[in-house]
DNA sequence: TGGAAGCCTGGTGT
DNA sequence: AACACCAGGCTTC
């Protein structure tokens, strides 16, 4: 794959033409990146802090502080998801008469592929939250806990789990994660003595990995899926909130007598590996309906 | 086996 | 400007 370097520390991401930043690094995958969609995104990924911003023949972005990695493009191109078959999704729904439209309108919207710990513990804070407040918790807990790597209020290494572990949950507690904090504490010790062996659960089937994550107290099976879905390349994952649920019964017709855990097995048999996919795109028009932004209106 | 209550805290609307 | 109300979920009973 031919690196084109823009400048000295710029690097252009090949095959991202169209990816939407906004909608992909600040829709509810990810916490911690800060920005917005003209100018870019300010986040970190490993040891380094980058600047992701829109170029002219797509994604380009700059290193701005930390450990560079070796292959910088590769490293921002596996985040952003450009390794998985986006294209195939594409083509096989693109006349679906529910995702078509949102596709079409919102094409640039993208699964990203996550560091599992910190996607993990993310997701552990945004029980009965909302996407500010999980982005105060995690980034309270990034900084507070994570070790410096740039000048930036926020550029902070995310802590390793024996880190978090250490803590301990009145720290957390401090920190103001709530009744989250035992179960953060939890996977902690899970990852660290590797009980959960969560960086290889990538290899493992959807049922298998699911069912390790589901062993943590304080991970059920919405947890489960965001990760599985976000950092562990499982593309039959299918999280389901009240609005997932509302939007399945209205849109697809799925029987209103369901509960979450079978809206999920529905939409599961329905979309098998592409369940991520439409799951995102549903959730997207959701938020963005809710708004008052439409598909077609856009 | 399904379903409601309680949990911490901060966002959101009035 | 306060002040309810309630939230992208989990465990327990």
């Amino acid at each position: 794959m031919a690196q084109l370097v823009v400048g000295s520390n710029s690097y252009a991401v090949p095959d991202s033409r169209g990816i939407d930043l906004g909608s992909t690094l600040d829709g509810g995958q990810a916490f911690r990146w800060y920005g917005n969609p003209e100018a870019g995104y300010r986040g970190v990924i490993g040891d380094a802090v980058y600047l992701i911003f829109p170029g002219g023949t797509g994604v380009e972005f700059e290193v701005l502080a930390g450990a560079k990695p070796e292959d910088p493009v590769a490293t921002v191109s596996d985040y952003l998801g450009c390794n998985s078959d986006f294209a195939g999704f594409m083509e096989r729904y693109r006349s679906d008469e529910v995702i078509g439209p949102a596709l079409m309108a919102w094409a640039g919207l993208r699964v990203l592929r996550q560091d599992p710990w910190e996607n993990l513990v993310a997701f552990i804070t945004s029980a009965t939250s909302n996407v500010p407040r999980i982005k105060l918790n995690v980034g309270s807990i990034a900084c507070e806990l994570g070790n410096r790597i740039g000048d930036g209020d926020r550029d902070f290494q995310f802590p390793s789990p024996a880190t978090v572990r250490d803590a301990g949950e009145d720290r957390l507690r401090e920190l103001r994660l709530g009744f989250r904090a035992p179960y953060i504490v939890e996977a902690a010790e899970c990852v660290a003595d590797g009980r959960v062996p969560i960086y290889e659960l990538r290899e493992a089937g959807y049922v298998e990995a699911r069912a390790a994550l589901m062993a943590i107290k304080g991970i059920g099976e919405k947890v489960a899926d965001c990760v599985l879905a976000f950092s562990l390349d499982k593309g039959e994952a299918f999280p389901v909130d009240r609005w997932i649920k509302r939007a399945l019964v209205q849109w697809y017709g799925m029987p209103e007598n369901k509960n979450k855990s079978a809206a999920a097995d529905w939409a599961r048999d329905r979309f098998g590996s592409d369940a991520v996919y439409v799951n995102q795109y549903l959730f997207h028009r959701q938020r963005m309906e809710g708004r008052g932004i439409t598909s077609a209106a856009k």
